[in-house]
Formats: C-alpha cells, structure tokens, sequence
DNA sequence: CGACATCTTGACTACAGTCAATACTAGTGG
DNA sequence: CCACTAGTATTGACTGTAGTCAAGATGTCG
C-alpha cells in the first residue's frame, strides 16, 4: 500500500482496521470515527511531531515507520519508540507532545481530533479497551527494550534488533520461523544506534562482526539476509520462548 | 502504616483509595470490589512471584515497594519497573506472570480475583479508565528510564535516580522542591544497580564521588541527605521542566 | 563476640566511545 | 558519460568509562 492508496479510505477499507485503536469498533462506532479522521502524510526524514508542541490530535500510523525519541540538552539522543502500521501516537487528555516523532520512511497517519476523540474515550468502550490492550502491549516492549539498553552487549543488542525484526516479518509472511528469512530494515545506521543506545560506529563494527561470522549477508545498506534465524537468536542472549505470551 | 493496620481494611479507608485502580470507582463499584478482594502481605526479601507463575490474581500495592524485575539466561537481571503504593500488578486477560516480582520491604497487597476483575473491566469503564491512564503513565516512566538506561553515564544514572525519589518524596511531604531533602532509599545497592544497568562496585563509587562532592550525604545505608535538590538536578544531564506535564 | 551480609575501595582489564581517515552511494549538473 | 558533492557507512588507532576480580571495611544479628 502506498502513500496515495490511503486518499480518501474508508475505515472499512482501512489496511490497519484489525489491528489500530479502532480494532474492537462496529459498524455504527466507525461512522462516529469517520467524522472525526483525516489524513496526513510525511515523507521519509520529516519530523511529525516535536517535543513541547501542541497537539490537537492522536493520529494511528496507516503505513510506514515512525520513531519517538527523546533528546537530552547536550544532544544525547534515545529512542524510545517505533511506530508501525497500526501503532498509536499521542495521548488522550494531554496537550502537549512529549517526544519527537520522525518519519523515517514515508508515513500515512490516520488523526482524530482530540476533544472529540477524548469523549469517545468516555463514551465507547470499545476504544478504551482496545487502547488499554495497546498500551500494555507497548509497556511489555519498553520492559523488553530496558533488558537490551541496560544488560546487552552490542553484539546482542545488534542481534536483538535484527531478531526482532526478522522475526515480525516471518510471522507476518506466513513464513517458517526458522530457515532463511529477508529482512527490510527501515532505519539508517543512526536511528539503529539510538534504538540500541550505542554509536553508529559500533553499530557498524558488530554489523561487520556478524557477517564476518556468517550470521547474516548485508545487501545494499538496508536489506538483511539471515541464512538461520536460530543461529541469530543464539547471540541475543535471550532464551527462544519470549514473546510468546497470552 | 504498618502491614497490620491493613488487615480487613475497607475500601473507603484504604490509604491509596484515590490512587489506585479504584480511584474512579463510585460506591457501588467499590462493593463490588470488596467481594473480589483479599489482602495479602510479604516480608521484606520475599518473592512475590515468578516469571512464569500461573497467576490468577491481579493487585494493588497498598504499602512498601517491590520490585519488578527480568532475568537472562546467565543470570543477568535488569530491573523494569520500581512498585511504590497504589501501583498495579498483573494484567488483565494474561494467565501468566512474565516478570519477578519481589518485595524490598514488607509489602500489603491488596489483591483481586482475576476472572471477576476481568469481567468488571469490561462493565465498569471507571476501572479500565482508570487502568489506561495508570498504564500510560508507566510507559512514560519506562521511557524516561530507557533514557537513563541507553544514554546516561553512571554518575548521571545515580543522580537521576536520588533526584526521582528526593522529588517525590519533596512533593509528598508537601515541602518545598528547592533547599535540603532527606530521602529515605528502599534499595540495596544491588537493587540500586539492577535499577540502573550497573554493577554494585559502579553504583559505590559513583555514590562516593558524590559525597565527596558535597552533593549527597550518606546517613547509615539507606538515608541519604540532600543538601541542594537543584545541585543534583544538574548532574542528572536532564533540564529542569521534566516530569511536569498534562 | 563472632559470623555473615552488604558495602567500599583498589588494581587491572576490556568493551564501547572518540576522533580521524577512507569508502561507498545517490543525486546534480556540466 | 563522468566529475563533483553531500550524506551515509566502514574501518583503524587510540582513549576512557565502567566492568572484573580481589581485599578490606562496615554493619547486623544471633
């Protein structure tokens, strides 16, 4: 799905329908939301949102990938989101964006005005619910994302990362999880290092290190082959059974 | 209050009534709770629970702090989430616990059977409102901590963490921000180091050098005097308006 | 008082960071 | 088509921060 397949959808249609904030609505509860949506687009490297600034929407990411990050006032930078399809940005009942959100690839958001999103909270169960859902879903990640920045290595960090995505992509092709997977990696060597909390250089070297190893065959900068994912997840330092949780 | 004074409390005297996930709850809704609920109490040091454990009830801290944390293979431990009173426990529709939980004083929980608290979730909004907003506001703790964790260095990682809990202390008491705060620190060093994604030896020098600094004063192991908040703020590496948003 | 936990300090090491040079890639214009 | 540039990525040499290993100090409790 493209940037300008999303023009003018409707939320039947909605690639994301299943799976965004929306996902528990029926029929009637979706006209409510078709009144209060529209669409906006980005193109790749466009900051969607600073820190500080007022917001007067909650958005769903239709298509593409996002970040959120937070920076430190000598420059530091730390990711502490990314946002795929479906993923939710902004918080009900607060004004004010709390991180920065970037596109790092072209990026559709479906928005809903705030205050009427809001009442919605109070009035649809559903959105509430589903949002509840979401929300921890997230802090399971975050608490996942605080082992890798606090106790990995940089060789695990980078297998972590590779893992993770290799994995979501398998699951999502239907594929076997183990086996050769392809792995599209939508984020420069930068945003790879703010996500792990290391330096491009060592991001680069430990990248190096596991191609030298065999673990993995670069092609181009951001596509990944990895012949084993079970040789992969070896050097993650986490034992196979996460993430398989109800 | 002491863990017996909690002993066959009702909701309406409970310490943490308009904090916890009953905060919203109207009378009726709190009978219904009090049907549901039990307390449970465990001394300092004990495991509330393990990764893995069939779990089936969710609950509130009332009183003492526990700790939530994950472990790796090898025995490398990070802690993901710090459990002071009012704070929740459990999630609702998962059988399973997926983090340690342990007690690092004596802790009162105030537990709730978790298929009828489910079923109260879907009928009483007040509960899941309550519940998204508590859990939105983990996840922004969990992001501020992934800050810490992937980009501060050790004696910033200290700061940061005497400056959370003299700050919360500060506006517990009521007392000004500025000037001389007492804070009394519930962890071990070794609790302290899993916090921060250092080893014990990292977390005793680095209080050291700040003593040595005149920034903190160290009364016994766990009181810790603060002479200027505003000093320690600086060495945390955050700017001032942290943590105060809407 | 002695025994065990926890904490502190010191000496040394290693992993990731810093600084710098070079390589690669994509886009622009002659 | 190639030259030039700008941005991104890789590699090397060196440094520094936090980790490791070990000895001692302090505190707690029977």
């Amino acid at each position: 799905m493209t940037l300008d397949d999303t023009k003018g959808l409707t939320c039947e249609e909605c690639p994301i329908r299943f799976r965004a904030v929306c996902a528990k609505c029926d029929t009637d509860e979706l006209e409510t939301l078709e009144d209060i949506k529209y669409y906006r687009t980005f193109e790749a490297g466009q900051t969607i949102l600073w820190a500080g600034d007022k917001l007067d929407f909650v958005a769903s990411v239709v298509t593409g990938v996002a970040t959120l990050t937070q920076t430190m006032s000598d420059g530091r930078i730390q990711m502490v989101g990314l946002l795929l399809p479906s993923d939710f940005i902004g918080r009900p009942n607060r004004e004010m964006a709390t991180h920065n959100v970037e596109a790092t690839t072209d990026v559709t958001l479906c928005c809903f005005r705030r205050k009427p999103f809001e009442k919605m909270i109070q009035d649809t169960p559903h959105i509430g619910q589903r949002l509840l859902e979401m929300t921890l879903d997230e802090l399971d990640a975050a608490r996942e994302w605080m082992l890798l920045l606090g106790r990995k290595t940089a060789r695990e960090k980078i297998a972590s990362l590779i893992y993770l995505v290799a994995r979501r992509t398998a699951t999502l092709e239907m594929k076997s999880i183990s086996g050769e997977v392809h792995v599209e990696l939508p984020l420069t060597r930068e945003a790879m290092s703010n996500y792990l909390g290391l330096t491009i250089e060592t991001v680069s070297r430990q990248l190096s290190s596991l191609k030298r190893d065999g673990l993995i065959q670069l092609e181009g900068k951001r596509q990944i082959i990895v012949p084993d994912l079970e040789a992969l997840m070896a050097e993650t330092g986490d034992d196979d059974d996460g993430g398989m949780l109800i």
